[in-house]
DNA sequence: TTTTATTGATTGATGAGTCAATCAAAAATA
DNA sequence: TATTTTTGATTGACTCATCAATCAATAAAA
């Protein structure tokens, strides 16, 4: 069987695996030996390709972001005008794949973590500031800053939410009606200071 | 020292205990031996208190809920009238008591345990309905229910995401900002409505 | 023959849960 | 009151299981 090359099918394997066991589980204390199984390789295989499990589970994350970033960008330019721009940020954040249960769970279990591991936290810290400031761009020609300021937080609190809600599968709200949240947010809100005569 | 009585007393202190090594260390991979130690006894006696780990973190949501539920009859009963109450409700949410560092680590622990216990995740269920019934119960009052119900859904997600970003320590809004982007949120749709003649 | 892929077996650490023993207060009895 | 018995509080020592990490061995490719 040792084909040559399996390395970057291996590690990829055993990302998704993680990522799947993870948001089974919802939570960090999952056992490489879990994750290999779901992998369908030996528990010494994941050792040798990771180090550790610190490291696998750090690279999880990073595939986590990678994985929204790429949506992200992909989006973005599909839009044009700032308010399009806001609605693709906001429609990404729900995209079929982020708002998967195992994502939701794995997402959860990394804020989790991010209280002990620094790494952890500083990749959602990435991601924090990222959606903000996308948010912020394109607020910031509909109005003015320090309203855009509140707004992008607002509405980034907002997505936040409706994620973490979505984790208990309690009043289940679906992707359309969370996208609906959270443009209405941003809508009446915009409204209001264009009545105000602070908004073009 | 074998004082009677002392069962209701170290129930309470392993249960503190709980909260704050959780706190601290984000996560409920936590050992009975780090909360009994943190509570000042051995790790024998949490397991004579509690029977078992599982038991004591049940205790422990349960307790923070408790907390929760008091606070929130109190600042209900303070409040008059539907609008008073609604701002009672996000006051309370953000209570410095809540909004401790601790606090919202341990109940970010939890959320992510849900997934794996059925138990803690009816418990969260609880504190989401109840947040929901809350606010419903008052806005029904000052515009049409199915409003009412998108008003309230948008404003608990919004509470808890405000918290779980708090649990980041990046861009840490703080407690008044907090508590002025929730009442802005519930204002600026309430006002909405009004000037479309859906609401009194 | 050297390199890459792969695993079974093993190690060492850790942690949940058990148990028997200890100590002191309270209750019962003389 | 003095003494014995019972009960509650508490722990040290132990067991058993689990898990991350290591390593030596095997097998295929180059």
């Amino acid at each position: 069987m040792p084909k040559v090359g399996m390395e970057p099918v291996r590690r990829k394997a055993l990302v998704d695996a993680a990522l799947r066991v993870i948001g089974d589980q919802g939570t960090l204390a999952v056992t490489m030996s879990d994750i290999a199984r779901r992998a369908g390789v030996s528990p010494a295989l994941a050792h040798h390709y990771f180090g550790s499990k610190e490291q696998l589970l750090i690279e999880t994350v990073r595939s986590l972001l990678r994985q929204l970033r790429d949506d992200t960008v992909t989006a973005l330019n599909a839009a044009t005008a700032p308010r399009e721009k806001l609605s693709a940020l906001i429609r990404v954040s729900f995209q079929a794949s982020q708002f998967a249960p195992d994502t939701i769970a794995a997402w959860l279990a990394f804020y989790s973590e991010a209280q002990r591991s620094e790494d952890v936290r500083r990749f959602l810290v990435v991601y924090a500031r990222r959606l903000r400031s996308n948010l912020m761009a394109n607020l910031k020609v509909l109005c003015p800053v320090d309203d855009a300021e509140r707004i992008a937080e607002g509405a980034a609190a907002m997505i936040d939410g409706l994620y973490i809600r979505q984790s208990l599968r309690s009043a289940p709200i679906g992707i359309e009606a969370s996208i609906a949240l959270t443009e209405d947010y941003v809508t009446s809100h915009l409204d209001q200071l264009h009545r105000q005569g602070r908004a073009p």
